[in-house]
DNA sequence: AAGATATCGTTCCATTTGGAACTTGACGCT
DNA sequence: AGCGTCAAGTTCCAAATGGAACGATATCTT
């Protein structure tokens, strides 16, 4: 275990990045320590503040338009991008073919998307926000606005830039990750 | 709607952040539409990140241990701090707690923790590793920090200190979001 | 051009999930 | 002390989930 010192310091830093800042304030005891003796400050942290915005957003989306989360996500991409497959919606959002298919098969069925086959590849279909799927998305838009405006209001706006611009370089940087090797089982 | 114009423009600011300096590089289609295109931003990266990270991880450790998501998300806080109860894992992980209790169960099964009753509460129990549990964490705790790293490669050390903070930031934040306001049925 | 291989989307089915009701113990109030 | 309310965990059950197999079309290989 030869590592340079100065590594091992980083690690440190990163990992209490800002604990100083950010003082004792009112988040929970296991919170404060997955926050700053943690590893992976970075997977928690991501997965934390994702909760904080997912549960509260589909729980009211569900509540207000009976639409619910595997639906929404298939709507809400056709709204930034109308006329697309299954596919491409299945690996922007991660959720598997099936759950895709059958949240689309429930919007078709309630109106809100409508599906048309695709001359070009018979196999998929494009599909197509209906009024009532524009009208669902206008409704929605801005409570999930308002979701991120909160989230980020502790943050100065040269802190949100900031903050959006080095998410957005991880996320570009996404496709060259190597993917994760399987287990080797001789270690059992 | 009469809105200052710099509002406007910060929000498009916000949401291009970093656009000039990422390039068009291999991300895909929907995937660079949901970055740049997004009036939730700050969602999408964060829940896009967060896949990345848990999918891989979790197959990964399933696999090689036959320890599922939850049972690891309880296994994983009692390495951060032995001695938790099952409330206190839920409410920082954000899983309900028929989840942890079933998880808990399973483990407790396995003699990969143990179970003592609390003499302060007798409904509840603390929680604490066995060397069996310790085996595991200590096997699965080096991918888990390998990919935390390749996620960060892209980025320089400055910057992954810039990163750590701000999200550090945001979560410290969190306890004075005001929860989401119920859906008022009238608008239907 | 034919066969092999890959991709799109659906269906099947065992497993997991999480809301709600429940049990038991703690705490506050009179 | 006695009663009402609240919190910790468990159990029940209907619904959602996701891996795997499948049919149909595209694409690649030789």
């Amino acid at each position: 275990m030869v590592r340079p010192p100065n590594t091992t310091s980083l690690d440190t830093l990163l990992r209490k990045g800002g604990q100083a800042a950010a003082g004792a304030h009112g988040v929970e005891d296991l919170v404060a320590v997955k926050l700053w003796e943690n590893p992976c400050w970075l997977s928690f942290r991501i997965n934390f503040l994702a909760l904080q915005f997912n549960e509260p957003i589909y729980r009211f989306i569900e509540k207000k338009t009976g639409v619910p989360r595997p639906e929404y996500v298939v709507l809400y991409s056709l709204g930034l991008s109308d006329g697309l497959t299954a596919s491409a919606i299945c690996s922007s959002s991660g959720f598997p073919k099936n759950t895709i298919s059958r949240a689309i098969q429930k919007l078709v069925d309630k109106n809100i998307i409508r599906r048309e086959i695709d001359p070009a590849d018979l196999r998929s279909f494009v599909l197509y926000l209906t009024d009532e799927g524009r009208r669902i998305l206008a409704e929605t838009m801005q409570p999930m606005v308002d979701r991120e405006r909160v989230m980020l209001s502790g943050l100065t706006a040269a802190e949100q830039l900031m903050l959006s611009e080095l998410l957005a370089k991880v996320v570009v940087d996404s496709p060259n990750w190597p993917q994760m090797i399987n287990p080797q089982e001789t270690e059992v």
